[in-house]
DNA sequence: ATAGAACCTCAACTAAAGTTGAGGTCAATA
DNA sequence: TATTGACCTCAACTTTAGTTGAGGTTCTAT
């Protein structure tokens, strides 16, 4: 067991295998986190990768970001868009968590939407392309600036799935 | 324009394009769910795929169920369980919505308490492997059968990322 | 000094949900 | 009838987030 007893002076640098016991990510993960510019590492005389501590908090915060839905390249983008891109300050995780927090709020509101919507269908089941609010996608288009939509494409050729509130099959 | 005057009976199968832009889906896409098991067609003598009318509702119901985050493998199987194969009746709907209203549910509650935990460590910013909620991932281990977690693991080696409320940025 | 664990690079593979293109056929309209 | 848009199949490509494996090197405890 030769990790064991490596001397272990509290500032050492960490080996790629350490970040990732200590971090919870696989060791090909971490390689690949490096490609995509989300973490750096120095290297050994014999190449190897050697890891400050700080990576351990750097990843905590992708890890974080990836649970609240945000994708790889997006949280590559804000961390290396920081101030300070090596270490993170306790001023940008305030900084980034609350805006990841603004983003989480809205898929919550997205996802809650959908679901008062399925409620309130669930009885109907028409799923008309015109009437049901289930396939008038308002949110996809809220995003592109629209609520004009209605308006705008209202003379469109729209199709009835089938006729609301006859509760038949087709 | 060939597609407007075909003999317009009401009840007259569908092509692949109709069915396309009928319901907002590409035609390649109605090709890819075909080949998925997610839908099904008949054929003209020349091989070209011919809709029955139901298949706008069945489509509208894969979209739905899509949004709510089911993968279309589960969704497939979810449709091809169902006594009636091939065309949805309003139980059908009934039952299924209800199903996913249920899972939106969960993932809802679940990013739910994850924004939660984001807003009570936007403060704190520890984000320790050990003490920090955002890290303990309760959520995940609550799936696999846990709240022995913590007991059962109490003794392994786990690493502080940082020291909480230190507020370093190591 | 040496065994063996841990490390290195690079390429290929995975899964989901499609999209794109090539090469060829069908069908409705002029 | 001829044209042309719509359709067909099949293969390859795309993106995201990694994983796996081959072939070779480094590190460290004994």
């Amino acid at each position: 067991m030769p990790e064991k007893n490596r001397t272990d002076l509290p500032r050492r640098e960490l080996t790629v295998g350490e970040v990732a016991t200590r971090s919870g990510v696989a060791v090909s993960t971490l390689h690949f986190y490096e490609t995509k510019g989300l973490i750096k590492s120095m290297r050994s005389r014999g190449n190897q990768r050697r890891y400050p501590r700080s990576v351990l908090r750097r990843i905590a915060v992708i890890k974080i970001a990836q649970r609240t839905g945000i994708p790889l390249a997006d949280i590559q983008k804000e961390l290396s868009a920081l101030p300070n891109d090596r270490q993170l300050l306790a001023s940008d995780w305030a900084h980034l968590s609350e805006h990841w927090k603004t983003d989480l709020n809205e898929r919550i509101a997205k996802l809650t939407a959908l679901r008062d919507q399925l409620t309130s269908c669930i009885g109907c089941g028409c799923l008309s392309m015109r009437d049901c609010p289930l396939r008038n996608p308002y949110d996809e288009l809220s995003e592109k600036g629209a609520g004009a939509y209605l308006i705008e494409h209202a003379g469109e050729e729209q199709d009835e799935a089938t006729g609301c509130n006859k509760g038949s099959a087709d």
